[in-house]
DNA sequence: TAATTATATTTGTATGTACAAACATTATTT
DNA sequence: AAATAATGTTTGTACATACAAATATAATTA
């Protein structure tokens, strides 16, 4: 059965949430196999990508305010999958052993879900349809 | 100081995640006056809209789960927005006086949500991007 | 050098949302 | 009519995220 269009759906909030919600299904989906939700994942291939990372750092990549970021890590940590090392007032987070091996596995599920998205919605739709997004982002944060 | 482009803006995912946080925050701005969150605001002026109106409907509407539209409209009950009649196994959701009372406000709340976000991106780019985003939106979920 | 301000991080608490299971009622089949 | 399936709603529980306040350290100024 369609999803009937709704009285809200020329509403730029609502679309932006409707569809953002969507999207977190989707890419949950595609990052199960890791055994991680989409955060979480993207937090490890951040902090793989660049360990001694601070959480700073990570919290502009990932676009997430620190507080979002250190609970995040928190979680990580206890599952063994990340370290924090202080440094004075910052903090050095560091990706293990664990979490090292878990990178392929990482790529080919992020892989697979622009295969996902980019097969429903064409790549040229969707990479020209997350351009517009990010512009739009990037200009109401500013 | 400008937000720097992360390596993640080309994730479809990403952008519509950040995005749509950031378009929370200036509905729930808008809405502030009301004194009720953007989802709540919502919620009272698609009941308003059409008094007597089921949880089921009302979930198709906004594009929330039935849970989660449960949840929003106990708060609304216990903050005597909302009232809910059981008729067999549905159940009819009705505004009250003081949320009849809200009408205007929330209407102009929701006019001053569209000038600002297309004051910023411009009419034109706002409702073509709406559009846009709602199509993706549709496409993936069917 | 002491006092003040700035920066980085974490904690307490709250919110919006969802899934899966439970419950209740109505509809359908046998 | 009894058994089964379908539908609508609510509950238990969990998750991602954020704000504001607290903490800790570093940098600047007096």
């Amino acid at each position: 059965m369609e999803t009937k269009d709704t009285k809200y759906c020329t509403c730029l909030y609502h679309s932006a949430n409707a569809f953002s919600r969507v999207m977190t299904k989707m890419a949950d989906e595609a990052f199960a196999p890791t055994g991680l939700s989409t955060s979480y994942a993207f937090l490890l291939m951040t902090v793989n990508d660049s360990p001694g990372i601070q959480p700073e750092a990570i919290s502009c990549q990932m676009q997430l305010t620190p507080s979002t970021v250190t609970r995040l890590i928190e979680k990580m940590e206890y599952r063994g999958l990340l370290e924090r090392k202080s440094v004075g007032r910052a903090t050095q987070v560091f990706p293990t052993e664990k979490s090292e091996a878990l990178k392929p596995e990482l790529k080919k599920a992020w892989q697979s879900l622009y295969r996902r998205y980019t097969g429903i919605l064409g790549k040229e739709t969707a990479n020209q349809l997350t351009d517009d997004i990010y512009k739009a982002y990037s200009v109401i944060e500013n």
